[in-house]
DNA sequence: TTGCAGCATAACATTAGGTCATGGACACCC
DNA sequence: GGGTGTCCATGACCTAATGTTATGCTGCAA
């Protein structure tokens, strides 16, 4: 049967890309995991990895499988945690989750800023994406998550935060970067890395350029605003990102200008609908929000 | 140290509200279970139980931590459901390429049948000409792809699609239009659409004019069966096409005719060789195979 | 008091989960 | 192209966690 273990493990090989190096990671022999993985195989009646030559490659089953696996494992370190926290009788713990653009540079800079008036808070903080965090919340995984907006869930509650300009980023060396702002003429005939089909960035660019009648020539495709930007460093092109992502690469070979017209990016922040936040989440969040408006002031 | 079997007796003693009744819940001996609490106990450094005369009672900390470990129990149960799925092929991600003629309107119904019984199962269909749909295939971006045959290409396993004859189309109200089946005789003088030069397609039904000695006037010449129909169906011409794109234009201004001799266009699957497919891919591919020998016994 | 339900403890058995040793298949590198 | 190293699978074996049976303690109810 299944058997948390085995789940471990193969998270554990999921990650490394090999039986070897996941046994290194759990601290235990190679053999060890081999039986792990080949239990859970005959549990499951899957077949997660085969053998390409002499390595291991996860077969498409296994790649959905680590989706759910990331989503919902609990770790027995999560209640271990709860435990001594328990012990300790700790001010509290607060679980966050939140999207790759907040949680790669501002969310960690803003919560060690928190963390220096309460040295006995604790704060783990999670990124992935949106829909992720979403699933995190609604599991009670999180205590609060931040998101793109619009939320529609039925046990989840979402608030918007203030928007938020969207910005241009050019390599640093790139003539555009000469000018202090950048419209959608601008961009005429520029090779574009564009975000993902399905994001509401997305649609509001594109329209902000079709109303001016501009036509970019759309070199890449990709979901992430830090693949944009780490694209935009090594100059193949040019890009309009959130500016939370973009300051992280600020200095890093990408140049950031405001963009006009303005495009507002919109975030939620997420809370379970079953119970209500801990006075340590509010004051969080309070000041969470104020952040926000001033980072969205200092950008605009 | 703390280890899981603890928490399952842990669980199973919060749930029934006694280490006897959980012993029974677990299948196994009492004391196995007054054990692995003690140990739990002993490991998390927490009391979490308390005798209450002959019974025992959970302390508040036994409740804090049993919200934590309900979390955990729920995610290993998410995680076998979502195994199930993939196991029986009612889950995964299937990401398809394919070229115009059977992206435009074949693939897209035949998806939409496949996915009625699989609703867990998410697919993506992209178009575009074989050569990209090639590209894509090798570069791992598509688990499947559907483009003309031949293909040759390092890293890409080509295996042919049952042969499918090609058929003639001609406006609705064309004299032509009377007869049952056409042959390159009937041709003879029609302004005719030619597919571009570079396709098989256009070889042998070339040579089985030139077999037949017939003397076509070329009017115009493309290289996208979509726009041959679209040509025939606005009255510029006659042409032979794949019995793909021909049917999407039935009843649009096109009849469509058997053509004799028989020429057949061949498709390819594509798939990449570093990586095997999928069940579920492998079920697509199976049943896709046999609804277009369907559809190629239908229009022949 | 007696009987019984519920739990703890002790001594012993079993097996899951680990290590070590080894061998095969392939990649890599002269 | 043949040695060499890496990576994984398999089998023998070991250990401690998990389970067993036997038994004793406690409080409750008849």
């Amino acid at each position: 049967m299944l058997n948390p273990r085995q789940i471990e493990a193969f998270r554990a090989v999921m990650l490394t890309g090999g039986i070897t190096a996941a046994a290194e990671l759990l601290n235990i022999s190679q053999p060890a995991v081999s039986r792990l993985i080949s239990d859970l195989q005959y549990a499951l009646k899957l077949t997660l990895f085969e053998r390409r030559g002499s390595r291991i490659a996860p077969t498409s089953e296994a790649l959905s499988l680590y989706q759910e696996v990331e989503r919902s494992f609990v770790g027995l370190e999560r209640i271990e945690q709860a435990a001594r926290d328990l012990q300790e009788r700790r001010a509290g713990i607060l679980r966050i989750g939140a999207m790759p653009a907040l949680a790669i540079g501002f969310l960690p800079r803003f919560v060690a800023q928190f963390l220096e008036q309460r040295p006995r808070v604790d704060v783990s903080l999670w990124g992935s994406s949106s829909t992720v965090v979403l699933d995190w919340v609604a599991a009670g995984q999180c205590e609060l998550g931040f998101g793109q907006s619009p939320v529609e869930h039925g046990t989840v509650l979402s608030e918007k935060l203030p928007p938020v300009p969207v910005v241009a980023i050019v390599p640093s060396g790139h003539p555009l970067a000469a000018r202090s702002r950048l419209t959608p003429q601008d961009f005429a005939g520029e090779a574009f890395i564009s975000l993902g089909p399905s994001t509401l960035l997305r649609y509001r660019i594109d329209a902000a350029f079709a109303d001016h009648g501009v036509n970019r020539t759309m070199r890449v495709e990709t979901q992430l605003t830090m693949i944009a930007c780490a694209m935009v460093a090594s100059g193949a092109g040019v890009s309009i990102v959130d500016p939370f992502t973009a300051e992280e690469y600020a200095g890093r070979g990408v140049a950031i200008r405001p963009f006009e017209p303005r495009v507002h990016i919109e975030m939620a922040v997420l809370q379970s609908a079953q119970r209500s936040l801990s006075t340590l989440a509010q004051d969080f969040l309070g000041e969470f929000r104020s952040a926000v408006a001033a980072f969205g002031r200092r950008e605009g």
